[in-house]
RNA sequence: GGUGCCAUACCCAAGCGGUAAGGGAAAGGUCUGCAAAACCUUGAUGCAUCGGUUCGAAUCCGAUUGGCACCUCCA
């Protein structure tokens, strides 16, 4: 069974085929690291991670490499927006460089905290200006730039394909639809997007750097094309982001890409859709911003969220509320006392060789590889919990298995050991089980709750009563 | 103005032409001194509405209604 996959550029579910035997380049597109990811941020790099282990699962070795945009660049094609990280700097009284660690640093702790394996290589976007240069040398030499008002702009009507990733209809398209976006008068075609800035409105950039074209920084494109190809060669597998990005930003990375090297430059393109609030979609600036250290602060494990991801597909926008997460968590904690369950038991990793367990294995694997199914798989995994007609060295065995795709660390679970108790918990434990035993019901109750103020629970079973930490 | 996506039980959410996965909540039961925990059982004759195609439709087509997103800030 091979891997399929959604490919934003057919609109349609294609077998998964790499363009070297085995052996996969994957490019993701990484934060821009001005301030805290949101959990909507975080959803699509799980969705990436998903998309990594099935691969890893289903036998193939992934090169995957993430940028971080760490330079102070302009969001915009234009010469308008901001520069988030500029803005953010003086804000907080910080340099732009200090912002760009820090945020970085941050990113990658909850990176580590969602259990998301690493990327191969983590490349920073101020570490390759060279190769962006270079290829903005490339496009200028193929005849695909011009120079207007000091900024080089890429032309689209250079190449007879542009948008063909979003389909646009160029024609019906609107300019400076929002509000605050202002039409750049030096552009010669609308489309057009700036490749290298030397003259900006805002003036002096903290980030600056010598080109053949002057002093500047690089537009907000090309550093996902230079770095992609930098590491990954001209022609890679598959490159993934956030849905917002078809449009705008990899349509623009396309045209500037092929426009340089002539070749078709991905062959998969996948894309995330949007986790939503209760006001739409997710943002930074409206709204409460929530991160996962918010969602921690609230009592979450991370792996709560991320199983309340696994529980919609990547590519249907997904509801948050907090009440949609505490039905993940009280989902996920009986996962784990069922998997703590077999290990009291005894349970054991095997080498499964029943029909039957071999059976959870494959549907398993089919779902999952099935453009990544993970709702679908979780109700293999429940499966596999219910089912009588497994072992328990079965059943444990499928919860690992299948836990390679879900990361949900089930490896970490544990036998329940004797737990140690403060002794004045201990105590009041021992004074309940007397009361107990002389038939005190009244004070049996009213030590358990004391107990349980203390944030312990009694759980009382036919061999005698124990303690249980609170969660 | 243009484009795209979506509408499935109380909530979240799979399914993509062959007779409705799963989770949570709820209810009932077993157990218990009573609880909690655990375990078991139950749940849409129905998939926004109205037409159509088909032996057969949640799944395809058309219309209507409602929601969301994108069209130079955000994944």
């Amino acid at each position: 069974m091979s891997v399929l996959l959604y490919n934003t550029m057919s609109r349609q579910l294609e077998p998964f085929q790499p363009i070297k035997e085995s052996d996969v380049g994957l490019y993701t597109c990484g934060p821009t690291v001005y301030n805290y990811a949101h959990i909507g941020n975080l959803r699509t790099y799980l969705f990436e991670d998903l998309l990594k282990r099935t691969l890893l699962i289903s036998g193939f070795k992934v090169n995957h490499v993430m940028n971080i945009t760490d330079v102070g660049h302009l969001t915009g094609d234009g010469d308008d927006g901001e520069d988030k990280l500029e803005k953010m700097a003086s804000k907080t009284n910080r340099t732009v460089w200090e912002i760009a660690s820090y945020y970085t640093e941050a990113f990658f702790k909850d990176y580590d905290e969602l259990n998301m394996i690493r990327p191969t290589t983590v490349c920073k976007a101020t570490d390759h200006i060279e190769q962006m240069i270079a290829l903005i040398k490339r496009l200028e030499e193929r005849g695909h730039t011009y120079i207007s008002g000091g900024n080089v702009y890429f032309s689209i009507d250079s190449i007879d394909d542009y948008g063909k990733l979003a389909r646009l209809d160029l024609q019906a398209l609107r300019t400076a639809v929002r509000d605050d976006v202002e039409v750049d008068g030096n552009k010669k075609n609308s489309k057009d997007f700036v490749l290298w800035f030397t003259k900006s409105k805002h003036g002096e950039q903290a980030m600056m750097w010598d080109s053949p074209w002057g002093r500047g920084f690089p537009g907000w494109h090309i550093e996902c094309s230079a770095m992609s190809m930098h590491y990954l060669g001209e022609s890679f597998d598959i490159h993934c982001g956030g849905i917002d990005a078809i449009p705008v930003h990899h349509t623009n990375e396309i045209a500037q890409s092929e426009a340089a090297t002539g070749k078709p430059w991905v062959k998969y393109w996948l894309h995330g859709e949007f986790l939503l609030d209760e006001t739409g979609k997710m943002s930074k600036s409206k709204g409460e911003f929530l991160t996962l250290g918010l969602l921690e602060s609230k009592g979450f494990d991370p792996m709560d969220y991320r199983y309340f991801c696994l529980g919609g597909h990547y590519r249907s926008q997904l509801k948050f509320s907090f009440e949609s997460l505490e039905t993940a968590r009280t989902a996920r904690r009986n996962v784990y006392d069922r998997i703590q369950n077999l290990l009291n038991q005894g349970a054991k990793k095997i080498a499964l060789q029943r029909s039957e367990a071999l059976a959870y294995q494959s549907a398993f694997l089919e779902h999952v590889q099935n453009d990544l199914n993970t709702p679908r798989s979780l109700a293999d995994l429940w499966g596999v919990l219910k089912d009588e007609g497994l072992s328990i060295d079965e059943k444990y065995t499928l919860c690992l298995y299948f836990d390679q795709v879900f990361g949900l660390r089930f490896d970490t679970i544990t036998k329940a050991e004797e737990q140690t108790f403060p002794p004045e918990a201990m105590a009041l434990l021992q004074q309940r089980i007397e009361a107990k035993k002389v038939k005190d019901w009244a004070l049996a109750d009213s030590l358990r709750s004391e107990l349980d103020a203390m944030g312990y629970v009694v759980k009382d079973t036919p061999s005698g009563s124990s303690l249980e930490k609170k969660m």
